[in-house]
DNA sequence: CGCAATATTAACCATTTGGTTAAAGCAACC
DNA sequence: GGTTGCTTTAACCAAATGGTTAATATTGCG
């Protein structure tokens, strides 16, 4: 934003609104109008501050996304050990996650939705993500762990922390939980899901 | 349908263009127009057929449901074996979502969309699901696996399988890969997850 | 204060979209 | 051939929706 804006905290309320709009109700199902309800202001403040609504979207995913990936990687950032950075890196994922459960479902939705348009948005935490592979990597050659691919390594420590999310309303649904037994479900996943993990590994 | 309707295949037509156009966008994104094109008819025709687009999208939906439940569930009716239930349910999971592969996101958006209204859909499995609980817990207390929660395992499995998809532009995008090498990705897959898994639960 | 710039709103507009209607096709059947 | 009943269509409609405009309120400042 080159404009100056000195105003009164709306831009972040608009912000906020919009995301918790948004990551409930998706890009397609979201409506300006709620945002514009939820934030408590006047439809045409929004395209004050954000012309349109691809633009407040956008404003939106940015945010959401490094949530998502950066925000996460960071947690582990100077760990020389391999299991220690998967124990730290499902805990912080999970954590994050329990304040933001819709999260994941979000950005996978859009991402499906418009992949050429978002692409830039999830780059963010590449470098990191490329010290967790040299880590697997180390391990595998140092013989500590064993011949498994650090790509595949990753996607499945991915999905265990992700999928629990996406699929909340079925897992909540068969299993007979409400929202306070998903969260203890989860702070369990945050121990068990990494020890599921190094056993399949380890050496 | 209690109706007659002595057409010449065009419920079934319209069926499957609805579910390509619903697949794709989602209840929110989908437009009926969209879906009159696809089919090749006149738009007044999908209300003859399906009063409105939340009859057509329950129409689809039932039919994804399904397909991504019940259908993968009768792939190990009758193994006695964990280890070998499990290969063939990743196997027969990979393999039908090879064939659409953005079912699973669907699925997760439109049921996080409306839980209520589509709990009745997701239900189909459920026998086959208790039989592979009840299969994971005789291997427990038999000893031939590690002491894990039923539950957990069927979770880690679902997540296993389900997240390549799920993900998929963002693997695509961060690995560099095309249509082809996802498909060879996931046909990897088919063999080292069961691995991973039961490399994890042996006791 | 008074003025300029920014912030906010109510009313309005054009388009999109789900859905309807009434008429036209078209098949079978007498 | 015409009548009857299902199928298909073009034209139409009302509501919803993203976005604009012009006027009003508010703030900072000389």
């Amino acid at each position: 934003m080159s404009t100056v804006h000195q105003e009164h905290g709306t831009e972040e309320r608009i912000l906020a609104a919009a995301r918790r709009v948004f990551i409930r109700k998706g890009m397609a199902g979201a409506r300006m109008q709620e945002v514009a309800d939820e934030a408590g202001i006047n439809k045409a403040l929004l395209h004050y501050y954000f012309r349109d609504k691809q633009r407040l979207f956008e404003g939106v995913f940015k945010g959401s996304a490094d949530q998502q990936f950066s925000c996460i990687w960071n947690s582990f950032t100077d760990s020389p050990d391999l299991f220690d950075a998967i124990e730290r890196f499902v805990a912080a994922y999970m954590e994050r996650m329990l304040e933001d459960p819709l999260l994941p479902l979000f950005i996978a939705q859009e991402m499906n939705r418009d992949p050429e348009g978002l692409r830039a948005f999830i780059d963010r935490g590449e470098s990191s993500r490329q010290r967790f592979l040299r880590l697997v990597e180390e391990a595998r050659t140092k013989g500590s762990i064993i011949d498994i691919e650090p790509r595949e390594l990753l996607v499945n420590m991915m999905a265990l922390c992700a999928h629990p999310f996406v699929a909340r309303p079925m897992l909540t649904h068969i299993h007979g939980m409400n929202d306070e037994a998903f969260r203890r479900m989860i702070l369990k996943r945050r121990k068990t899901v990494p020890e599921f993990i190094i056993r399949s590994i380890r050496a």
